[in-house]
DNA sequence: GCGGATACCTAGACATGCTTTCTATAAACG
DNA sequence: CGTTTATAGAAAGCATGTCTAGGTATCCGC
């Protein structure tokens, strides 16, 4: 990932971001690139080098699944939606990142004690 | 990292943990991941195989700088400390964990829009 | 004074996962 | 036509954390 934010904070947040973006509606995989731009404020971008293995990866471990279809533009496009062991990974993934963030702040903020 | 987070999350983060935890003063390794651990309320805990290593890539980028010296306890113990691009690197990395972790919020509080 | 727990450090092999870079095709727009 | 925008894939590489294993010294309880 690339953009404003440093790349190597993004590390497994990646597919925290993609799970979540496809739990309103399956998209393929630039729309999802495009819905995390834009849902971020532009404060995260994920390049297309990092997003389709990404893709891939969350494929073949189950949590997606994918299926071709044509756009309206006529283009071919590969829709990824959720599976049932993606939503709850999903769950689990949210789960992680509020504690870890909860616990990074509690660091940040321990110039006091 | 093990413990209660999810290890690969954790990815990027570390350096900053230690950077933040050398701020207040030098340490040696051994405690810089207790006083981690004490911090976050044992939300994160840095395994042996990942701090040392850890430490010595922010020594050899310049970031820490470390030195030997006789434990309380008479044992010997490597203290790290801050160096000046160190401390520049950690406000650095404060900046960029702020804004990821508000376009993670904004991703997350996504059920709106 | 022995055994085990705790404090403290190092090194190397490994896995994962993201980046970079390149490739490819199609539609739309000027 | 050429360029931009959509859309997808793959190969090679690198950074970083994990795991494992090893090594020494102090302290404490028995």
């Amino acid at each position: 990932m690339a953009g404003a934010a440093r790349s190597d904070l993004l590390q497994g947040t990646l597919d925290l971001l993609i799970l979540k973006t496809l739990e309103r509606a399956p998209l393929h995989g630039y729309a999802i690139a495009q819905q995390i731009n834009r849902t971020s404020r532009a404060l995260i971008q994920v390049p297309q080098g990092s997003l389709y293995p990404a893709l891939h990866r969350l494929e073949n471990k189950g949590l997606l699944a994918a299926e071709w279809i044509e756009t309206e533009a006529g283009r071919d496009a590969k829709v990824y939606r959720l599976t049932k062991r993606g939503r709850a990974r999903l769950d689990a993934e949210i789960a992680d990142w509020e504690r870890l963030s909860q616990a990074i702040g509690l660091i940040l903020q321990a110039s006091l004690a």
